[in-house]
DNA sequence: GCCGATCTGGACCGCACGGTCCAGTACGAT
DNA sequence: ATCGTACTGGACCGTGCGGTCCAGATCGGC
């Protein structure tokens, strides 16, 4: 009753029923948490039969699996960083603005933020979740860190940087960038208006170059 | 069958019951999470029985929202900053450290971070949690958040510290404290060595200190 | 035009679990 | 001795829901 189960025409043949119940699962599991999703208004809400729903998944852990594998590594894809920023010493402030705002703007999506909450909710009652997400390697965080780290390390090489520990700096930075938006997106879903992404971003750059520019560089 | 139902010689009297249905219940909410704990198992694990849970508690949500309750207000009332903290500015770095794992050492204990866990599943299906949880004016993190606020204004007024918003250059400290933790305790609860701990303390004020030492002080 | 695979819709089963009821017991207060 | 209160334990009920079954419709391929 908390979700509207409005029947929809599913596109005939295979994947498009696939992909139906994946959509309206997805929808079901992350307003109503895996517990209280109900089989029958996921099908309803698919414009799907309860059978064809087992046809495909077998049950209703494994349609949860197949739900949260999707959406990671849709956020796995979509997460790419362009090979040119952090390069030039002199843009540093200007391209930590871009990553933070690229990052924030997808790790803050309303989707993304409610997704990662049923995950919090149910990783440790389904054990096939951990292996997709517990020891962080993919992700949106990790591959920011990643890159980050790598970013920070050759400019650190070059001079450009004090930066002893790149990878400790890198992580210094997401979490400069993710603290607030972590903050606010725990407990529901708070909007946070493009221009706070701004704010936050602009804050955590600078906050960044003060404590790792190198003092060659300094005004 | 997750959770052992060993039943516990509950004291007789009332506010001995109710403890021990509190303890029971926390422990299995915790664990289980909301949909499945049982208030079979939980009475059985209290000692006491099912009856008792309804004349003391009323139905589930209630005896799941007093849990809440009580455990916020635990944790509340164990929050206490010595007030000594952060004033003299050559022991700046020796307090952050004091601070922060005072901070740490509670907020990424497992029974802390389970909790954790638990609100952030459940608040969006219980309207009750949300006044008591919501908009964050109680908590640790926001009493730890207003007392450096606090602290920072009064260093940067004496110009031992250059920060122009001391409430951002807290947020900035406690963002830098909770990253690793929060990572870390965000699935699952992996255990952080008091010597990690210590790391990401010491990580954070040096940090910290780079960032917003006062020019003049600096060797 | 037939076969096999897919889908439908709805009846159906079994069970777990929240919640109720109640007869009986223990105990403190007067 | 009596009464009221709190507690027990276990039977009991209703229902929601995961999962199954099946008879019939639909459709693409040969």
């Amino acid at each position: 009753m908390t979700t509207a189960a409005t029947p929809v025409e599913a596109p005939r043949g295979l994947p498009g029923k696939r992909a139906a119940i994946m959509r309206a699962a997805t929808h079901i599991f992350v307003t109503a948490g895996y517990e209280r999703a109900n089989l029958d208004t996921i099908a309803t809400e698919a414009g799907v039969s309860k059978q064809t729903i087992y046809n495909h998944f077998g049950d209703k852990e494994r349609l949860f699996i197949a739900v949260v594998d999707e959406a990671r590594s849709g956020a796995d894809r979509a997460t790419e960083f362009d090979e040119s920023l952090l390069d030039d010493p002199a843009a540093l402030e200007q391209d930590l603005l871009v990553l933070g705002r690229q990052f924030l703007s997808t790790a803050l999506d309303p989707q993304v933020s409610a997704l990662r909450r049923l995950i919090i909710a149910e990783v440790a009652h389904h054990p096939a979740l951990h292996r997709s997400c517990g020891d962080g390697e993919a992700g949106s965080a990790p591959k920011l860190l990643g890159f980050l780290t790598q970013r920070i390390a050759l400019l650190a090489a070059r001079g450009d940087l004090v930066a002893e520990r790149p990878a400790r700096a890198a992580a210094h930075f997401v979490s400069l960038l993710t603290y607030e938006g972590q903050q606010r997106s725990k407990y529901g879903t708070v909007a946070i208006s493009p221009g706070e992404i701004d704010d936050i971003c602009i804050d955590a750059a600078d906050l960044f170059i003060r404590a790792y520019r190198s003092p060659a560089t300094r005004s």
